[in-house]
DNA sequence: GAGCATGTTTCGGGGGTGTGAAGGGTCTCG
DNA sequence: CGAGACCCTTCACACCCCCGAAACATGCTC
């Protein structure tokens, strides 16, 4: 039996923390690409928030201003792709690896796709229209595709025999 | 040869409105990709930001709050990018280079392009533009400009069969 | 002459693609 | 329970082409 997962990509949780407390745990959400909202004790000077998955308010706070920015950062975290630009680079939170032509031809359906299952065949038909070169193209390049993007801490993972999906890494594991 | 000034990029304005008062004015400044503040007024709720060049604070507010929101705007909108002036002198973050004349040609394209690809053809056009003097002329001088960017945390990269980026060096790598 | 800008040659590294082969994991059927 | 079929992963290799970089040559300017 397959792992049952939510069939739609749910939206990452928001870590509420301290500053200047608990600093050290901002860079480490910081690496995971993890949304944050940072609770600014009064008297201390914000911090520089570059990162659009972070934000900050200064304590006392209003509850529904706290809410509000908590929704911001769950639709920013929830609505980020990777992206395909026309120059073959495929653009995941400010980074970009450069793909092959075949790679290209593969990375557009899954990003199509993104979280859900892309078919084997609709795979094949778009990087080899006229047919598939041999027997085990398509797997060679979907392992030298998974290589790639690793820098972009985005993963395929493999659907038996139905495909392949592409998905962020998950910071947690 | 005298430097009179540093042609900083200016950083694109950051305008500052009243919420809800000039909601209108808000869905104006956002098609045209303008960042903005919104300021809003005690008791009335938070608007909902989903534009990265948005935001907002609560009023009555702390002068250095506002600061800072304001800082984390201009940095998401002025990406900052190197300049050429008329002397031939390549400016980065405050400090410059000066490059030799082949060296500007390829510099402009890649300048215009900042942060995306630019053509080896529409390079080499822009240096020769009555034909290339030899196979590699190119590669080249793209050495050469790559060994002198690098003293102002420059770098271009070389996306295969299609052209040069140029990019700021990543300090985290 | 010293130093710089530019062009040219040459060697070598490494990417992009296809192919064969070995091997692991999972399911099914006997 | 075991054998085999199926699906997928991964490696190693071959071939071609793109590009990097050093070294050298030439001409120009101060």
């Amino acid at each position: 039996m397959l792992v049952t997962q939510c069939p739609y990509r749910a939206a990452m949780d928001v870590v509420l923390l301290r500053w200047p407390e608990e600093s050290p745990r901002r860079t480490q959400l910081e690496m995971g690409a993890r949304p944050r909202l940072l609770l600014v004790e009064p008297g201390e000077p914000p911090p520089d928030c570059r990162d659009p998955l972070e934000d900050w308010i200064r304590l006392p706070a209003d509850d529904q201003d706290v809410r509000a920015r908590l929704a911001t950062l769950v639709t920013r975290s929830g609505a980020e792709r990777p992206v395909l630009d026309d120059d073959g680079l495929l653009w995941f939170r400010g980074a970009w690896v450069s793909l092959s032509p075949v790679e290209q031809s593969l990375a557009g359906p899954l990003i199509e796709r993104f979280g859900a299952v892309a078919g084997r065949d609709t795979l094949r038909r778009r990087a080899w229209p006229e047919g598939l070169p041999s027997r085990n193209a398509l797997d060679v390049h979907m392992v030298r595709l998974r290589r790639r993007i690793a820098a972009l801490a985005l993963e395929v993972r493999t659907v038996r025999s139905r495909g392949y999906l592409l998905q962020a890494v998950d910071p947690a594991r």
